[in-house]
DNA sequence: ACAAAAGTGTTGTTACTACACCCATGT
DNA sequence: ACATGGGTGTAGTAACAACACTTTTGT
């Protein structure tokens, strides 16, 4: 372990911009944070790279922490790393986001840390440059929601139309034409209709759909344009 | 700065993906290692992230100091970090993919570091897991340069549409047609065509065309598509 | 009956693909 | 003159945006 004894060691960082959707509105998963510096003030869920782990593992582990869900959709998105931006030690954090289905969320942990949903236009102020991951991160979601479906990772097993447009109006903030959503939508073979219908939202009362796996798994990973042959 | 003290510090590594184009061909810029372990083998450049610069700095300063050339166009776009990836310490590597345009590199440190231009598809056996951060570059490069424009930063100044379609048909592997390729070029304002030609690369001879820089810079951040209004 | 949200139909426009064809020039 | 890429024209198709219209149901 001596060697490039020349070159300074650091401290990697795992943070977690989570973020979820109870049906109705798009929100971020922050705490208070338990330890010093900063300690009671706002803060993204992280934690420190072990020695035996990788940084896909270390962000899985702290999101199960928190949450108590195995196999949560995340993406390293980019790393953070100026030196001041952790006071008390060069710190250098890698920055994922993650998506969640609030309904499954369970509040494990709300001794060890005391975790909030909230919502995406009332986040309060974070400690370090969290504010600017979560910025960062809105727009690789935006990015990538665009061309892959991922923004399903946020619905529950039985959703709506509806709450599919009004998830990604708030994702893109912007009004989507239902009816030809809709048919986008339907287009992409992702959907399997149910016979019965969700009346919260409506008096008619929308159809529920589930995510058909299988061609989600195919579409996930495709969904290019400029190159249309591939 | 004996903060954090429970937690084990480790190495922070920059490795940088150099895709390079002459004209003809697509090739990747890789080096003779000078160091242990495993001197003289080929590798990718790259070096560690020193106490007072942040990523993009110390990926800067690297790219700089083997090429010669400033403001090269770099993405940060993986973490590599597997416990074992280096033998002799916990190494944890930040990846990025620069694009250079052959004609303007300087072979600047051919003393220090044995630097050679090899061809995509004939890239020796690399050190540690440089192998699998070129695959992972070469599909960022695709996805990346599927939705934007970036790939211009590989050609010179002045160039010919076929070459830009010789590009992409060696970035994409696949045949593209030419009539319709150069209609969708032309339509996106990038390209101010010039009066003279080139004559190397047929008997009639390609218009040389040059950048707009001005639209450029607006469409290299544009490019959406699965949400078309925003 | 009517408001409100879900959902269908239709039409004009744009973007893309396929491919026929013409152009300029070195040999 | 002809082979070789460079480049233009055109027609059919698919995707998309706009928006009128119908359906269902709670009040």
């Amino acid at each position: 372990m001596s060697a490039y004894k020349e070159h300074s060691r650091l401290l990697l960082a795992v943070d977690c911009i989570i973020f979820g959707f109870d049906g109705r509105s798009l929100k971020l998963l922050i705490i208070e944070r338990g330890m010093l510096p900063e300690k009671g003030k706002w803060s993204l869920m992280g934690g420190f790279v072990q020695q035996h782990e990788n940084t896909n593992e270390a962000a899985s582990r702290i999101l199960t922490h928190l949450t108590g869900l195995k196999d949560i959709y995340m993406e390293q998105f980019q790393v953070f790393g100026e030196p001041g931006r952790d006071p008390l030690a060069r710190t250098v954090s890698v920055a994922y986001y993650a998506l969640i289905d609030i309904g499954k969320y369970e509040n494990q942990l709300s001794k060890d840390y005391k975790a909030e949903w909230v919502s995406l236009d009332r986040i309060p102020d974070l400690i370090f440059d969290h504010g600017e991951m979560v910025k960062a991160a809105k727009e690789h979601l935006r990015y990538k929601a665009a061309l892959h479906p991922i923004l399903f990772e946020l619905l529950p097993d039985r959703f709506t139309i509806p709450q599919i447009a009004s998830l990604f109006e708030q994702v893109y903030n912007v009004e989507l034409d239902r009816p030809n959503f809709m048919r986008k939508l339907r287009s992409t073979g992702l959907l399997v209709k149910q016979s019965d219908k969700d009346k919260d939202g409506s008096k008619r009362g929308a159809h529920y759909y589930v995510l058909n796996r299988d061609t989600y798994k195919e579409k996930v990973s495709s969904f290019l344009h400029f190159i249309t042959q591939l």
